[in-house]
Order: structure tokens, then C-alpha cells, then sequence
DNA sequence: GTTCATGTGTCATACCTACTACACATTTGC
DNA sequence: GCAAATGTGTAGTAGGTATGACACATGAAC
């Protein structure tokens, strides 16, 4: 349904609609990969790729990269490095807004974004 | 010097002084893995094992799980799980809270702790 | 109506990851 | 002083990750 390829797939097929440089073979070559590679990529015949080769897809979709590596499966090893760096107090944290609803997230969010150290 | 090896060696070898049962051997069998393979690790001749082996690692000589991770450059899959379902959101957070010093986040996982929704 | 682009099938590969199994020399306990 | 426990060297392996290369049939464009 909303498998990483099929996502990719949708996105692709809607961008080619208004300029025909969204083919398979043309992004494939903008994103620095195998025609043929992305092609079973989109159709889930393979793992999504890896962190660098989801990015650049991304760059090339227009996508959010964070979004794109998640449906992917995957999380941004910038993110786990800086979990990595403080990891019982980031677990604490992460874990204590397992159950919050959206909006509870988005309020910690702009509060951290906005906050003055 | 910090490596995740020479921790647990450092860590195992203290356990030892007290209880004899801290042997490479003992620890190995009680962690379900092979004594050399044991050994290997602890001198950093192999990267660091598997997320479930770390933890079952953590269990036996009593550390903190995802401290131990960390250091053997891993996040617990349950965080990236939880990650993965507010990606942008999460990025956004962690990444806010890259420079803020450790008295300042262990502020924002209080108030997270404490929250109320 | 041939040329060019397109999507995809098949095959192959290099390099990790995550270990196990066994043997051996040294050390320790009683 | 001998048996048992200990740490480690060597060798091997099963499965996953992340692709590349090439060929082929179909379709569109001019």
C-alpha cells in the first residue's frame, strides 16, 4: 500500500506528468544509480537502498529527507549520533512521548525550537 | 581508550574482584554467546555484537542498556521505531537540542516526564 | 517505419554482519 | 602436582546489504 517503492513509484509517475525528465532512466542517472536498480526499488523487489541513496532521491523528488528515510525504514545517522552522544537521557525522552498525541509532540517541539540556553 | 570493548573488559574485570563467576567463560555462557567470541569483542579484534546480544550483555554485568548501545554505536531499535513514526517531527527535536548543554535537555526530558495529557 | 527512449528481467559480485566450533597453552585451586 | 578452569588463536560459515552490467521487448516520436 504505501510500501517505500510504491510511495516512490506515485511520487515519480505525479512529477512526470508535468515534465516527462521524471522517467525511471533519468532519475536514476540524476540520482547516480542503475535504471534498472530503481526500477525494482519502486516495485519492492529490493530493500530500500541505502541512507546516501535515499537522500538523494529525496534531493531529487522534492521529498523531505526525514520522511523519506523513515518510510524507508531508516533514521538519519546525523540524528543517531546525537542520540548516541546523550543516549539514556534521549531514550527517556523519546520513549516518554511514545503515547502523546501529535499536537503534545509538535507543543515540545516549537518549545525546544523556540528556547533560549 | 573508551572503546566499547575495553569498557566491558574494564567493567567485567571489576565485577571479577568481587565474584569469581565474572570470567570470560561464565559471562560468555550466561550471555548465550562463545567465550572467544567473548573475548574478541573485549579487545575490540571484532566490532561490537548485535543489539540483542548488548542488551543480554547489559542484563548480566548490570549496565545501563542503552548506554552500553551507544557505545557500541548503536540506538536501541525501539527508539527508531518510535522515530520513524514522527520523523519530521523527531528530527526537528533532536536536532534542536544539538548544542544545548546537558543541564538544558535533561530540563526538556523533566518536563516531558512530568507532562500531563 | 525506423530510431530512440523506456521499463524491466537475469545474473553476478563485493563486502559486511554476526557469529560458531575447535584446539591449545597457561593459570589456578585444592 | 594434577584436574579444572581460563583466555585466546585459527578457521569457517550463513545470510544480508547494496549495488552494477547487460540484454531485451515494447512504445512513442518524428
Amino acid at each position: 500500500m504505501n510500501s517505500f517503492g510504491s510511495y516512490l513509484r506515485r511520487q515519480r509517475e505525479a512529477l512526470r506528468l508535468k515534465d516527462r525528465a521524471y522517467s525511471v532512466r533519468q532519475v536514476a542517472k540524476r540520482v547516480g544509480i542503475e535504471p534498472a536498480y530503481l526500477s525494482k526499488i519502486e516495485r519492492d523487489e529490493v530493500p530500500p537502498p541505502s541512507e546516501e541513496a535515499i537522500g538523494r532521491i529525496a534531493e531529487v523528488l522534492g521529498e523531505d529527507r526525514d520522511a523519506l528515510l523513515a518510510l524507508g525504514g531508516k533514521v538519519s545517522s546525523d540524528l543517531l549520533e546525537l542520540i548516541r552522544r546523550h543516549p539514556v537521557a534521549f531514550a527517556e525522552l523519546i520513549r516518554g512521548l511514545r503515547d502523546a498525541p501529535t499536537d503534545a509532540l509538535l507543543r515540545v517541539v516549537r518549545e525546544v525550537r523556540d528556547g533560549d540556553w
